[in-house]
RNA sequence: UGGGGUGUCGCCAAGCGGCAAGGCACCGGGUUUUGAUCCCGGCAUUCGUAGGUUCGAAUCCUACCACCCCAGCCA
């Protein structure tokens, strides 16, 4: 795996750092809270922290942001990691949790109160934002402010131990009610919660707040960069506060980057979540979620992910990042490493009225048109065969390179032939072209000179086999779908999944594996699916479609 | 109307006083048993706007404009 040698200004910070030994060595962490799967979004951040560390020959931590019992649980826990490690990143040593700090997190609180830092306050929620003041008014003190450090040091002992009900009493950082940063308007630390917590079951009924623990995790875990994204700016000279209030041994710096915005996607975790809830989609791996599970089934590969990581770089701008360069990263991987197979989902029989009935001829097709070492398959030939309906027409202008009555076409990998007539249903539905071969026309040009214009996929109707298909398509048709305060459900596209319960395959894609791509010639890229999938009854994802760039009628 | 940020081609993004990289998208042309891939070519006299400094500015200064974030006991 080479390292990223794209240069951003973060990698231009962590340079003049080493350069000037402010520090000696990177370490990065990934903090998810583990609320929810990781999306899109995530994998950039995972790529800018695990690769920044890479790339300077540091370590990157994976750590759980877990201070908020209500909201997280195990399954996120363990989905997260899965997720990481798919991308194909190792973080250092065990997976760390900011709740494995609790205990130091309170010595520390009892610290700062000892120091007349922090306070307990009475004020309720709603009291509490009126003290705060707005954007452009200063807050008011607290009237609890000013408590002695034994009232406050006994209060915040008797709230550790449950005296106190949810909501009766906070922690807060003693700073500036008139900070012009909201921030540093005393900002609380520790806030009562009675809900057992997924790593410390019953231990707390206290827990810290992001702001107190974010830093000193860092610190403890020595980490040297901080990275997150610029919502965040604001809070850096809270993260500074603490940090040098703190006896703590190392002094971590954050830095921020801009989140990744994708047009016609949502990546707020409470929009994927109400996907998920709604039944919307099937899951938080549906295909057609962003999130890393989704991409995943959907048959994207780590390396196309890391490969649009790094096309659409890291800077401290907002933008918006066109979704085509998404499908480009996963098309060109597929373009070079997917074999190539054969499939028709809209099936129209073709019988070659001149091809012996019992005959079956085995046909040897290349995996890949310019990687022989991806070898071959073999690719039975018989009188009846299906083509897509959309393959065929009675007539056409010039433009169309496909078979038409009375025209030739090529059978990839296979003859060409020549459509003679078709057979109507009693609705006067087209059902069955009758045709003939072009003799000597395997890996040759028809022997008088006649050459088909254009080659199309067929698979035996005898020796093909059966599968369900399932054609995704982006989840919204609006560029911006939660732009705005209105539903962002009523941008959903309709057609964003459309099953195909009886699609052809030729036979060699019955033995594919789960998560095994193929691009289907002519359709797409495809992935066997990862859950569903099975010999006996396969199953296909279209990941995404070829380019094309055919204008029927122009 | 407080504070913190950001503004370079339709999108992403280099550039850090010497005369606008690259990628995506798009548009031409060539090759092709995938209308794919591949190949060749085109695509910002202009860097949010207006002034100023300078021989010279996207890069420095000033003012203005636009957009994003902050008033959770969420992260």
């Amino acid at each position: 795996m080479e390292p990223t040698p794209v240069k951003n200004f973060l990698q231009s910070i962590i340079s003049d750092d080493l350069a000037n030994g402010r520090v000696s060595e990177v370490h990065t962490r990934f903090p998810p809270e583990p609320n929810g799967y990781l999306h899109v979004g995530h994998a950039k951040s995972i790529h800018v922290n695990f690769g920044l560390a890479e790339a300077n020959g540091g370590c990157c931590n994976l750590r759980f942001d877990d201070t908020n019992p209500e909201k997280e649980s195990q399954e996120f826990i363990e989905s997260i990691q899965a997720d990481v490690r798919w991308l194909g990143f190792q973080w250092e040593g065990e997976v760390r949790y900011a709740s494995s700090y609790f205990q130091q997190l309170y010595d520390w609180a009892v610290y700062l109160v000892e120091q007349g830092k922090a306070y307990v306050c009475d004020l309720n929620a709603e009291q509490a934002r009126e003290y705060r003041g707005t954007l452009t008014e200063p807050g008011r003190n607290s009237p609890h402010r000013e408590r002695s450090v034994e009232e406050n040091l006994d209060l915040l002992a008797r709230m550790k131990a449950g005296e106190f009900a949810e909501g009766e009493k906070v922690l807060r950082a003693k700073i500036d009610m008139a900070s012009p940063n909201m921030n540093l308007r005393d900002p609380i630390m520790y806030r009562i919660r009675k809900v057992a917590h997924h790593q410390t079951g019953t231990d707390w009924v206290i827990y810290p707040t992001y702001d107190y623990a974010h830093g000193q995790g860092d610190a403890i875990e020595g980490i040297t960069h901080s990275i997150c994204t610029l919502e965040f700016e604001d809070h850096r000279p809270l993260y500074d506060w603490f940090v040098d209030n703190l006896p703590v041994t190392s002094r971590p710096r954050q830095y921020e980057f801009g989140r990744l915005n994708l047009n016609y996607t949502v990546t707020s975790k409470r929009k994927l979540k109400q996907l998920v809830d709604d039944g919307v989609v099937h899951g938080w791996d549906d295909p057609r979620m962003p999130t890393i599970a989704g991409m995943r089934r959907r048959g994207f590969t780590p390396g196309s992910i890391r490969k649009f990581c790094e096309m659409i770089g890291v800077t401290r701008s907002d933008g918006v990042v066109d979704v085509a360069m998404l499908e480009f990263a996963i098309r060109e991987d597929l373009n070079a490493n997917a074999p190539r197979a054969m499939a028709v989902l809209n099936p129209l029989k073709v019988v070659l009225t001149d091809y012996p009935e019992a005959q079956v001829e085995t046909l040897v097709a290349p995996n890949h048109p310019s990687r022989e070492e991806l070898g071959s398959r073999e690719l039975p030939f018989t009188r009846e065969l299906y083509i897509d309906a959309d393959d065929f027409r009675e007539e056409a202008n010039k433009k169309y390179k496909r078979l038409v009555l009375g025209k030739r076409v090529r059978l990839r990998n296979a003859y060409v032939i020549e459509a003679d007539s078709v057979v109507r249903d009693a609705a006067g539905e087209i059902v069955e072209v009758h045709a003939h071969t072009i003799p000597d026309t395997i890996g040759a040009d028809p022997a008088d000179g006649v050459k088909p214009k254009g080659v199309i996929q067929w698979v035996s109707a005898s020796h093909g086999r059966r599968a369900e298909v399932r054609l995704y398509d982006r989840l919204f048709n609006h560029e911006a779908p939660d732009r705005g305060d209105a539903d962002f459900l009523r941008h959903l596209n309709p057609e964003s999944l459309r099953v195909v319960e009886q699609a052809w395959i030729e036979p060699a894609l019955a033995g594919a594996l789960p998560e095994q791509s193929f691009q289907f010639e002519r359709e797409g890229y495809f992935v066997a699916d990862r859950f569903e999938h099975s010999a006996d009854q396969p199953v296909f994802n279209r990941t995404i479609g070829l380019r094309d760039t055919w204008n029927e009628g122009a």
